[in-house]
DNA sequence: TTGAAAGCGCTAACAA
DNA sequence: TTGTTAGCGCTTTCAA
């Protein structure tokens, strides 16, 4: 469950053999209820189909010794874990967690376990994950925001497992959960035309991913309609972490205050709380000075001064369909094509930190 | 893993089994390699016991066939999973998602995996962790800040698993990494009163938590030491959520403004945000009208406005620490009763929510 | 309705 | 240095 890392344990030389002492295995609970291992298991398995009075005993038996079949000899046996991996590009961006959440319920309610596998931003380390995933450690896997990696023939897409992606369209027969994020970009143009606003600044995610394109797509597709080119926007390139908000603050204040943008959208709320954060300081209030718009809709931008305007996506519900997506998958069934892509709408939330340009 | 939630899959009945067409066992490896299973096995645990002739085809197999040995047949196998569960409140506060951080990577410089069982804040919800647990799905167990639950005879305690309480005093043996929260709350009173303040409020954690009591302890044990009796303190019982920071302020917000303390400490930061937050709009500004205090230390105290004094907890090396506990633990060691609580300490931050009272 | 037995994939003791 | 074999704990035919 997660990394959190779900990683596949290194090899280990021998090891004096921890404790354990406790584990009954399903032999003992047999011997004592005077059955033999099969009706036990049938028992816990299939209750009807044995003697109601063998049944007690059993049960009984089961009870008296707090009897809890081992794992790995179930996933042995039955040649599935009963665990469906979740790749997160990391845990401390809050939207991530708000997912998991989804996830979590969505499994649960289907008798599932979740793995979680943490980058901690470090793509490179979903070369373990992958391990773990040919070494038959989950059912399934639910890749939220972030490429597909490996070599030819060993990445996630050719492990033979259940994939889906959230965010990120693939090339595969990925099931997929996408946000309109275009849609949401060009709402936020909109809204900052409508406050009379034409010269904008705009904080990228990183280079380039899906949702980077698509918000962007919107943001200066709608832009262009109202006759104000793409380049006539301040770019600063930055990766959704409050770090690149910061350092985008630092950018603009170096700046001649006359080649200022009067609306900035920063596609991220963490970028967009570094970069209200850090203009404060220097006397540049918001949204007096500047207007700023994040996109994610996490619980902080409710948080901040002035309260962020931002887009929210609709993080659980995310979450909840990724992993509905899944058990359908893992349960056997395919997914037609016209089906295998879920596209969720995202809505501006317009809070205190836009506004009118300043005269 | 995590879950996130780290739980145990309910048992299902027959279903088609999933593809899983891809998974290639040691049998074909040693046809490909003309060699034994025991040899593929020996050369992948023991390369210098095999010759180097032989060593080299299996290799080549291997790399052929992209094999990599089955989880649950080598967990059933060495009767260890190779995996340490870390039993997680909820992944919202951004204060467990950093000591997660702190417990993988001490955990993958040991090889072993991370299972997250995220509680999403219902206890209850630790009885299925402990089925995972007694099931062998985990060598050692991490609980941060949460109870022991369960029946007698059937709790995380006595699953014969090692077990590392963080934040939490155990009766059990349990290795255990504490926080010095006593002096961390002694240190908030000292500051405030080194202020000026005379006139404190209060907002608790959740009743009965060890770390509630020794905050409690530290700041109302400083205050009496200047006269001041904890029945003068204005109280209002949180649970660190953001919610009843919110609530708190408006408890204050109804009561006469000369009843007001002038210094309020709330047991952590997100309690002390929720308070910050909901009492701008109503016109109180910190720390002009009324000075707050957090605990925890989390990257968003740093983002408020104004900026929050609080007191930093060591996060990271808690979860290293509480991690390197488990490793020894897990290996076999036995930890003298002397060595087995780890005691760290925290410090004052102070920044811009704290000022000398209003006159 | 129940039991005997095979076998999931792997590793380690033992034998050669 | 390598192979044979047993067995980890469970479930599921198949037979009784």
């Amino acid at each position: 469950m997660s990394s959190s890392s779900a990683e596949i344990p290194a090899r280990r030389r021998q090891r004096s053999r921890p404790s354990r002492a406790t584990a009954i295995r399903i032999t003992e609970v047999a011997a004592m209820a005077g059955v033999s291992t099969a009706t036990v298991s049938r028992t816990l398995a299939a209750p009807d189909t044995v003697k109601a009075e063998t049944r007690d005993r059993v049960l009984a038996a089961v009870r008296a010794t707090g009897y809890t079949p081992n794992l790995a000899a179930r996933s042995l046996r039955a040649q599935r874990s009963g665990l469906a991996l979740v790749i997160v590009p990391n845990l401390i961006t809050p939207f991530f967690a708000d997912l998991l959440l989804g996830v979590d319920q969505a499994l649960s309610e289907h008798g599932y376990g979740l793995l979680i596998g943490n980058l901690h931003d470090r793509p490179e380390k979903q070369e373990r994950l992958i391990d773990l995933v040919f070494a038959g450690g989950a059912d399934g896997i639910i890749i939220l925001d972030g490429r597909i990696l490996g070599r030819p023939g060993r990445s996630l897409a050719d492990s033979g497992v259940p994939l889906v992606a959230v965010s990120v369209p693939t090339t595969t027969d990925a099931a997929q959960v996408l946000v309109r994020e275009r849609e949401g970009g060009a709402a936020v143009a909109e809204h900052l035309l409508g406050l009379g606003h034409r010269r904008f600044g705009y904080v990228t995610g990183p280079p380039h991913s899906h949702i980077e394109h698509e918000r962007w797509a919107g943001f200066s597709g709608a832009l262009a309609r109202s006759g104000i080119g793409p380049e006539a926007v301040w770019r600063r390139v930055g990766n959704f972490h409050l770090e690149t908000g910061i350092e985008a603050a630092h950018a603009l204040l170096a700046t001649p205050r006359g080649a200022w943008p009067t609306a900035i959208f920063a596609v991220s709320d963490m970028m967009a709380i570094g970069l209200i954060t850090t203009l404060r300081p220097a006397g540049v209030l918001v949204p007096r000075d500047l207007s700023v718009v994040g996109f994610d809709g996490i619980a902080f931008a409710d948080l901040t001064e002035p309260v962020l305007t931002t887009v929210r996506q609709p993080r659980e519900e995310m979450g909840r369909a990724a992993a509905g997506f899944l058990m359908r998958l893992a349960a056997g069934e395919t997914i037609p094509a016209s089906e295998r892509v879920l596209r969720l709408d995202c809505s501006l939330r317009i809070a205190a930190s836009t506004a009118a340009p300043p005269i």
